[in-house]
DNA sequence: GTGAAAGCGCTAACAG
DNA sequence: CTGTTAGCGCTTTCAC
């Protein structure tokens, strides 16, 4: 069963008698062909059980693979996991899909060594997501390669890419929570640096952000103008941690009215700690999350969340790295993203 | 930026003063070169930016592509949110790079034609995550490419790939629940068949199932002598439709004592339909589910569950996948499966 | 230790 | 419409 002593191009037009470029011609469809030539040369490939042209051979003559890398930067450890990631993969590999380009999957430990196949990988184009940082050696390999790459979420620094208004989100989340009568707002905020643990921040000094969506988000709380009574900062965008810190929130003597989270995970784990701590939502306390995912677990509540389309992120990124394979530029896309009142934010108390 | 100017090893070599099979060994190491000779070769290369040998041409010369393509049927719709399939998914990526071998990520929709990049993408060998049928188009796809392929959770059709003791898990479970004194129990079903709705079934008469795992966990229900007093299917292993496949089987006149649900997600929402009704867990039902995930959301309660290990199966299918493609052959492998009593089962009622 | 030569399987000019 | 020719960039015998 080995791929070795499998027919050649050459095998099926001797069998067809006619010559390699034409039984190349009658597979491909891009030249004259005369029908009957055509029927001859596919009647022998199907006697020979030749599949069709191999395709190492026509990349390393077309000088492209179609192949575009997603480098997964798993400094979640758990790109997996995360529904923000697999759903735009999930979109990602529904664009390629449809455009016939290969999707090469590289996990990237972020604090190990560059990944072998991100040095050695076949691929037109990379798409990077959940890198934080844009000196990342993962980058400077893909750059020395000559490889062009887009990255998921793309930064202030980036002049192409994918990402979302995060501060429009934030802002109207903001604008939603004070129309309510909130005034003691706290943050529940994504990992600000690699490796930081679940805690309390000082919402006026939080010194240099590690990852773009965390720092937009931030950047959103000050366009509004909101002075957060207090901050937690989660390790990671994972329920437990999202309740250990809306805890930590919860528990000041000064207790906040409204949690806004910077993610439905957390935000999800918020409403969690309330409850357990008997406090009602949204009666005695508001949650808000962001992202727009279902949590069919939350029920019979649902998330007040700014909605982003990741898949529409994700297809969106794909054409740009497609773009950029095919020697064209892609410019800076920031998609919108949209309030979606749920039940877990209500009228401040009084 | 394009990949088109490249330096070529020939011009390396050129540069270096040396011939060009001398500075592939400079590189690959695979042959006697003066120290001081493959230094030249290295600062050459430095100098013109070369950053190694063209990974298709060499894939063309050697033979093959070092990429194991993954196929997820994504008959589920959600490949990517079933922490199942990104799990194991999760386990062949590491494994994969781990061995320096791409993984080509390839979504078919099943329903669908065979996707593009089955019939023509890069592959020595394939994973196949998710289709039901071993008559499947793209299994006959791949056979007819001669790319050898392993299956995850292989039926008892197949002759290699990995699986699990799906068995087992479930005879260990009743076997739990019978010890706590259930007589009254009913099963919550994974998908019987493509596009089932969720609903009722008759529990001696299921007809064919579609899918291995489904099968194989009714298989356990058999091996164990159980009767369930109901069954219910959900139409994907999803907490929406556990939760309501379990309301069915809670709002029965006789209503069981305890649910055996195929999944942990469907469990899960087992847990939320029965304190929507008002029946404490385990107290009035127990609830036991397959699989092991965490589910922090459920907290303080744990699912009492069978645990199977989804990296080590992905790892495993990676490696059987790796041994295909160097030409060996591979065992059918099952995994046992552990059981984990948590909170959600307790004594019969009464 | 190093170089020359052959060729992996295919496509794209270019002639005819 | 069809055939001839020339590589794509590399690895690997095989001589020297």
């Amino acid at each position: 069963m080995g791929q070795s002593d499998r027919p050649t191009l050459a095998d099926v037009a001797a069998a067809a008698g006619v010559s390699v470029s034409t039984a190349s011609l009658a597979f491909s469809g891009a030249g004259p062909v005369a029908a009957s030539t055509r029927d001859r040369v596919l009647a022998a490939a199907a006697e020979l059980g030749y599949t069709g042209p191999n395709p190492i051979a026509r990349s390393l003559r077309r000088g492209r693979s179609g192949v575009i890398a997603v480098v997964l930067g798993a400094e979640l450890a758990s790109a997996f996991s995360d529904p923000i990631h697999t759903g735009t993969l999930d979109g990602v590999a529904r664009e390629l899909g449809e455009r016939g380009l290969g999707l090469l999957l590289v996990r990237s430990d972020h604090f190990g060594d560059v990944p072998t196949l991100v040095r050695e990988g076949v691929m037109d184009a990379a798409i990077i997501a959940g890198l934080s940082d844009l000196a990342d050696p993962v980058l400077d390999a893909l750059r020395a390669r000559g490889v062009p790459f887009v990255r998921v979420d793309a930064g202030p620094q980036d002049v192409a890419g994918v990402g979302i208004d995060d501060a429009a989100g934030i802002v109207g989340l903001v604008e939603h929570l004070r129309g309510l009568g909130h005034s003691r707002i706290a943050v529940l905020s994504l990992p600000l640096r690699h490796r930081d643990a679940t805690g309390l921040v000082d919402p006026r000094s939080l010194g240099p952000i590690a990852f773009t969506p965390t720092a937009n988000r931030w950047a959103g709380v000050r366009e509004s103008g909101l002075v957060p009574v207090a901050a937690a900062e989660a390790s990671s965008s994972v329920v437990e941690e999202g309740r250990a810190a809306a805890r930590l929130l919860l528990e000041r003597d000064d207790r906040p009215t409204a949690i806004l989270a910077f993610s439905d995970l957390l935000a999800g784990g918020a409403v969690l700690a309330a409850r357990e701590l008997g406090l009602r939502v949204p009666q005695d306390v508001s949650v808000a999350g962001f992202d727009g995912l279902e949590l069919p677990w939350l029920a019979p509540d649902r998330l007040t969340t700014a909605v982003q389309g990741l898949v529409e992120k994700g297809r969106l990124t794909a054409r740009a790295a497609a773009a950029l394979a095919d020697g064209e530029s892609s410019p800076l896309v920031r998609l919108p993203v949209v309030l979606r009142v749920g039940t877990t934010t209500g009228p401040a108390p009084a």
